[in-house]
DNA sequence: CGGGCCTTGTGAATCATTTCACAAGACCTG
DNA sequence: CAGGTCTTGTGAAATGATTCACAAGGCCCG
């Protein structure tokens, strides 16, 4: 366990990736070292939030001088737990699932997808590069084999909860769930929802209230 | 403007989406009236929040009864703008960009993809479905004929700053960047970035930690 | 080697969100 | 219509996150 010296956010985590990503950027610039005054400016926060955040896990900068490009990014890397290979099994081999087998940042990342899933028999039997599309009676075996803790689950709503448990049941420990619904796991499993309606929803709310609208929402109809 | 008793959070507004869509399952099941208690469980929170949440935005339960069903999905709808249509434009014919067209639930939600733009000529004059694929330099006068104040923005991070300024300059308001970048824009244009690398690392790091990893981190190298 | 200049790391203070707890209503039953 | 049972709406309390502000260190220059 690192250096833990408080219990970081959910929102710190997701900083520190994109603290991680912005280290990148400027090794890639040829900067050897960033204060967190620059790091903080790429990244939208600001200089306190970058120190706070890292001083959670601990003490990775030189005073008078910053914090140096390349060994910051290796410790945010062994935080974050991407010095490894992370093996991921996809299920749904869909739009947005073949859209993020194909994506090769993730590989880049050490999350290499070992194996798909989908209950279509037409699809099931395919190739997507490397790898062929299982039927899913193999979930557990595949899961177990290729030790997947990680899952991604792109199919529709009415069959993600059962997929889920069948993935849980097998090993997997952490979901990234494209369904629009709440899966209901044991506590210890992470599950990161991506919903894209209500993003888009959240905008819609933005831009409704800071705009012309004016009539709108009215509470009781005909109370007094 | 909505009675706006004090000013929503951020993830009131995400829960507000998530209350509407569990308002929906519930209509489907039949049920006309929902205790706070009972959206809570659809949604993964608290009763107390669902009711704070709420009550931001006025009173629409009754004591002793709960909340209608069919009312509170339509105060919400209005809540978060979605009784109106929202055109929308999507910039990047790549793979999440036909994912996200071909999917019908933002059609559902109001949010009508009414133009695809892209740079590629190879694409440009292909259609999809009812859409044609324009250029690049149509980009002004797509986005003021469609009047569209959205955009997705589906294109690798390195052209994503200069498209999301030509978007804000044709008169965008509101941009979905899946872009892996941090886009600078004027403070009154909202903009909700979909960072999946991210949401994986997020994962990463949660079983990094409850796994059996404890060797890791150590913060200075050879210091005294 | 001392003084000036920077930037970190971090308690304390502020600000925001969530949870608690309960009075005010609403309905139903007898 | 009074009493019992429910569930809302909401101040107040608790918890959590961010920002402030500054002492402690490190570097460089002269
Ligand atoms: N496409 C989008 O842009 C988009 C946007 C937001 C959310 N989503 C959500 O992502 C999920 C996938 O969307 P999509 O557009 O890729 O769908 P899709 O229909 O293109 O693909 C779904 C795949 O899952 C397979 N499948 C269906 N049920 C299954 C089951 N029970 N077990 C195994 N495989 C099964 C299907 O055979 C298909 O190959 C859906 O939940 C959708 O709501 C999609
Ligand atoms: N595919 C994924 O699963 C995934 C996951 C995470 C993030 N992303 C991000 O989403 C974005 C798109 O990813 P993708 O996989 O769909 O890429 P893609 O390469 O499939 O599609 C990108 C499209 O954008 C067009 N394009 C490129 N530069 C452009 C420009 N300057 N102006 C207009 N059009 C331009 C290309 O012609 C192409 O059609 C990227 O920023 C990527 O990092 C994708």
């Amino acid at each position: 366990m690192p250096r833990r010296r408080s219990k970081p956010s959910e929102s710190t985590i997701r900083r520190l990736s994109l603290y991680l990503r912005a280290l990148e950027g400027l090794g890639e610039e040829g900067e050897s070292t960033a204060s967190s005054e620059l790091l903080a400016g790429r990244v939208g926060t600001t200089a306190a939030q970058v120190r706070k955040d890292l001083s959670h896990f601990g003490s990775f900068g030189k005073r008078g001088l910053g914090y140096e490009v390349a060994p910051l990014q290796v410790h945010l890397k062994e935080i974050l737990g991407l010095h490894r290979r992370w093996p991921v099994v996809l299920v749904g081999a869909g739009r947005i699932g073949s859209a993020l087998f194909e994506y090769p940042h993730f590989g880049a990342r050490g999350f290499e997808i070992v194996a798909i899933l989908d209950r279509d028999p037409a699809k099931v039997g395919r190739r997507w590069g490397e790898v062929e599309i299982s039927p899913m009676d193999e979930l557990e075996s595949v899961v177990h084999d290729r030790k997947a803790e990680l899952a991604i689950l792109t199919i529709p709503w009415d069959g993600a909860q059962d997929v889920a448990e069948a993935l849980v049941a097998a090993g997997v420990r952490g979901i990234l769930n494209f369904a629009p619904l709440q899966l209901r796991l044991p506590p210890e499993i992470e599950v990161n929802d991506v919903n894209l309606a209500l993003e888009m929803e959240a905008l819609s709310f933005a831009l409704h209230l800071g705009g012309s609208q004016v009539d709108g929402v009215d509470a009781r109809s005909g109370e007094g």
